[in-house]
DNA sequence: AATTAACTATTCGATATCGAACTATTATTT
DNA sequence: AAATAATAGTTCGATATCGAATAGTTAATT
């Protein structure tokens, strides 16, 4: 048997990283179950729905705004490519940089889902109370920041 | 452009959701960034876990358990079987069923990285107080279980 | 007893994901 | 100007992940 034992405050934590874990899966879940349907994958939709709503980017800053390797935008947006669904334009001024662009075909689909989408996210939290939603907002905000380098 | 419009209490929603997925990535991530000094994926940690805390189980159970899917499990276990970290035993009684069982060298590789993994997730939840932490715990808890089938 | 239904695990194809090595381009230093 | 450093994107190998199809086992029904 092992040597090592939690403190209370350890064991507090772990449970409380567990309901976090849950809530979010649960949430993410719910919310993107519809996606299926235009046969869109989470990754797919949360490129696109950055590009919807803020515009052209480069591909180091939607996988900054995603939270995901450069490695992995190469794929997700080849993907998106493959349907048409977005657009690469190299940078003329800095070559380094692909502009990556939402095409009609893409604003459509969006078009297409966003207003169920949001229903459902709204559904998600409906669980709680106004205050509440407020409360857990500001503790996730608090979360989200205190971890970044 | 578009002709949707979401509104202001949806927009809160939407919101609120990318603070739950950005404070969830930032939290699991501090938390499991060791796990690549003994070369454990999130997935592999996850399941070893459970096995090491609740005991013998069998897939189905470790899916449910992870909120992962079965035929994620048949890789997962498979790989982490490779090291000789768990141990597959089909049930006698029943055998649909198939027991995972952690190892002794399983059992090690846990005592040696629970520590610093508590004090990491003890840590990323410090910067909320003790009583906000109960809150935000409480608020998880109904996010989490209000989805449930 | 035979059929049907329910359930566990595996397989497969497609996509995601990381980190590290690599290419191309631009900026900085000497 | 040449060398060096920094940056953007790609490639690769390994692993994860899903959903659907499948095989094997047991339970329920007729």
């Amino acid at each position: 048997m092992a040597g090592y034992k939690a403190t209370k405050e350890e064991r507090e934590a772990l449970a409380l990283i567990t309901k976090l874990l849950r809530a979010s899966n649960a949430v993410s879940q719910s919310a993107t179950a519809l996606l299926g349907r235009v046969n869109l994958t989470v990754s797919q939709f949360g490129v696109l729905e950055a590009l919807y709503h803020i515009g052209p980017m480069c591909q180091r800053d939607i996988a900054d705004k995603t939270l995901k390797s450069t490695g992995n935008m190469t794929t997700v947006i080849d993907n998106l490519g493959k349907r048409g669904l977005i657009e690469r334009r190299r940078s003329i001024e800095d070559r380094r940089y692909i502009m990556v662009h939402i095409t009609e075909s893409g604003r459509n689909l969006i078009d297409q889902i966003f207003p169920e989408h949001n229903q459902r996210v709204l559904k998600c939290f409906s669980v709680l109370e106004p205050d509440e939603r407020v409360e857990f907002g500001r503790l996730c905000k608090k979360l989200g920041m205190s971890q970044e380098s």
